[in-house]
DNA sequence: CGGTCCAGCTTACTGGAAGTAGGTTACTTC
DNA sequence: GAAGTAACCTACTTCCAGTAAGCTGGACCG
């Protein structure tokens, strides 16, 4: 009955916390944050439930600890993929890439995290979340910022949000379906959102 | 304390239903749905928790009348809206214009509709705000269907949530600050949205 | 006018899950 | 083998969604 098939044994902490994270990532995304109880991730670990507490204080600071461990990640593998890039375009290409392989390869983190009763938890849960998407749109921002430098600030931070936006909700759409590909998918993102930019720069300066 | 100023009178039930929406829409984007007790509505209709089970079933009930209530608005608008444009690039236009039109002036109502913890309400709410989004996209589709009749569906597709995802998130970013106006988001939301399809359709047809 | 019916309303409860107080056990270290 | 502490437990409290069962005031009928 227990995650790792010993009959409740003794485990230093770091390793029962690892192992409460991967539980509760698993049954939350499976059954919704609201419909699991803190009793039921304990009972699955083979331990009592205030540990739980003993450890992540809530059952929202252990939803946060999942959602950090995964948005770190993620924040890891986006900016990795970015640098040494010479364009900007190749830039978003790699940025967008790298984002959707994530999402491909954790889809069971990534609908936690963007699923939406996730941010139902709490208002440290939802400061997380909207913190990784803030996050994101700064990343962009900058971005655009060195692309077109004398854009207004609103409208780049406009383009941002269309960006998160866009790449949030179609990784959803993604993970739910079978028939496209990463690479397809992230091609069709990345293709919708350059001349997306591309149209808003000209619109801001149709005199170059 | 009660919302009508008279203590505590009878009421008829659709009388009484239209101020319990107005009510819970208010106490629900304020402090959000789970920070809100169906005691306290109640009693700010000056009127008891049973009448409120009576009325909506649950908790999850009334939020999801509240939501029905606000998504059927702007269905209505944007469909109204759309009607007689000539181009699909006016139809997005108008779309688009009428969807900003009512993210603003129904400022409570929409971000009581996409605030995460809306969502987190039951599988019913969650299910309603789905709806919504994919009722859109669904819409997107059919558009740009009229427009490149022989574009794989995927692709369709995946453009509808981009624009779904892009009109959501800026929408919530809109409402959240006050130094961009409506029309000027809305130039911003339609501009990219629309040079993205342009991207997307063309590299689907490069040789056309 | 007196009776009866029912929509609108109430009080007082149950059940279940989050969170906690305080104590127990087994491993480590000297 | 005793001391100290990290890991763990049982047994509570509290809070809130949801419910059972009955009360009331006004509309309509005779």
């Amino acid at each position: 009955m227990t995650t790792t098939d010993q009959p409740r044994k003794r485990m230093p902490r770091a390793e029962r916390e690892r192992q409460m994270m991967a539980v509760a990532e698993e049954i939350f995304s499976e059954r919704g944050y609201l419909a699991t109880s803190v009793d039921e991730i304990a009972e699955r670990c083979g331990v009592s439930k205030p540990m739980i507490y003993e450890y992540f204080g809530s059952k929202e600071g252990l939803l946060v600890a999942c959602i950090r461990a995964a948005r770190e990640e993620l924040a890891q593998a986006t900016t990795a993929a970015v640098v040494g890039a010479t364009t900007p375009e190749e830039a978003l290409r790699r940025g967008v890439g790298a984002f959707f392989a994530f999402a491909d390869s954790h889809r069971r983190a990534w609908s936690l995290m963007l699923s939406g009763d996730t941010a139902a938890a709490g208002p440290v849960a939802a400061a997380e979340i909207e913190a990784g998407r803030q996050e994101q749109a700064a990343i962009d921002v900058a971005l655009f910022r060195a692309f077109v430098p004398d854009a207004p600030q609103t409208m780049l931070e406009a383009a941002a949000q269309v960006v998160v936006g866009a790449c949030e909700r179609l990784s959803l759409w993604y993970v739910a379906q079978d028939e496209v590909g990463a690479e397809e998918a992230a091609d069709y993102l990345m293709t919708s959102l350059w001349h997306g930019l591309r149209g808003l720069i000209e619109r801001a300066h149709p005199a170059e």
